[in-house]
DNA sequence: ATCATTGCAAACACTTTGCATACGC
DNA sequence: GCGTATGCAAAGTGTTTGCAATGAT
């Protein structure tokens, strides 16, 4: 889902980040995708605008976003880290035949609170399939 | 949750899976162990009784498991790639202390099955928290 | 004899670290 | 001017690939 935030450089000031350009843009890119990037894809997007831009930046960035709480890593396959600018309560959906990856909506209902004296902190749901698209694609080539 | 296999040997056999004694031994470690073992995890606990055992085939075999549905990957953690041998629906809790997974159940209601026209073939629930062990440690040390 | 499996070594990809430079207040 | 952020290069880590040796039928 597209999350909409006001100022970006008052929102990382808020979290106590300084808002450099580098920052600034790097989150702005993950607010302007529903693809869920990885570090390289933000990277070669934003390396066409910031010549000089460094994956280390990247790298550092989206760490201290992700410890102040801006942004979820979403761990859904093994050789890809993706980043999600929704912090909100979500699951995701990968293609197994496009590889997109597609927010779909949980009733705040069914998120896991509490388990038998376990703290919880984070739920991530991911689901794997095949999606509408490629569901249609595959039955006209057939 | 622990999973019993009659006899791996033929439980190898019936998924079109040569049963080498590398292959039998790297199930069995799965079978033997709750805690969702890393390659290099298994490949250190086999190393001891097969001292040729190299990681390479730890890999290749896991890779064979999965794709034959024997094992699921677990992608709780970016920088680990964990295996499980209970390939039930469950769900799989990350202690942020002491860095143990551990299985919990999930009712079969709660599992999403269909999802506005796509195909979901897997559901994997990841929670992160605080273990109970862990929480009594803590307040111990307060 | 043939075909599959193993395991070493090298290659690879992703991520982190060390450090000098540049920047912001 | 001082402290932080950046970015290059190097190191580190986990995983895959190429290939020769070994093992099973």
């Amino acid at each position: 889902m597209k999350i909409t935030i006001a100022n970006t450089e008052q929102h990382l000031r808020d979290h106590k980040i300084m808002p450099s350009v580098q920052r600034i843009r790097i989150f702005d890119t993950l607010l302007g995708t529903t693809e869920h990037p990885t570090v390289d894809t933000i990277y070669q997007t934003l390396a066409k605008e910031i010549p000089t831009l460094s994956k280390t930046t990247v790298y550092n960035t989206l760490k201290i976003f992700q410890e102040k709480g801006l942004v979820l890593v979403v761990n859904i396959e093994d050789n890809e880290t993706r980043y999600d600018a929704d912090t909100s309560f979500h699951g995701h959906f990968k293609c197994q035949s496009c590889g997109s990856v597609i927010d779909f909506a949980i009733s705040e209902e069914d998120k896991i609170n509490s388990l038998n004296g376990f703290q919880v902190n984070e739920s991530h749901y991911y689901l794997k399939g095949i999606c509408k698209e490629c569901i249609n694609k595959q039955s006209i080539n057939n």
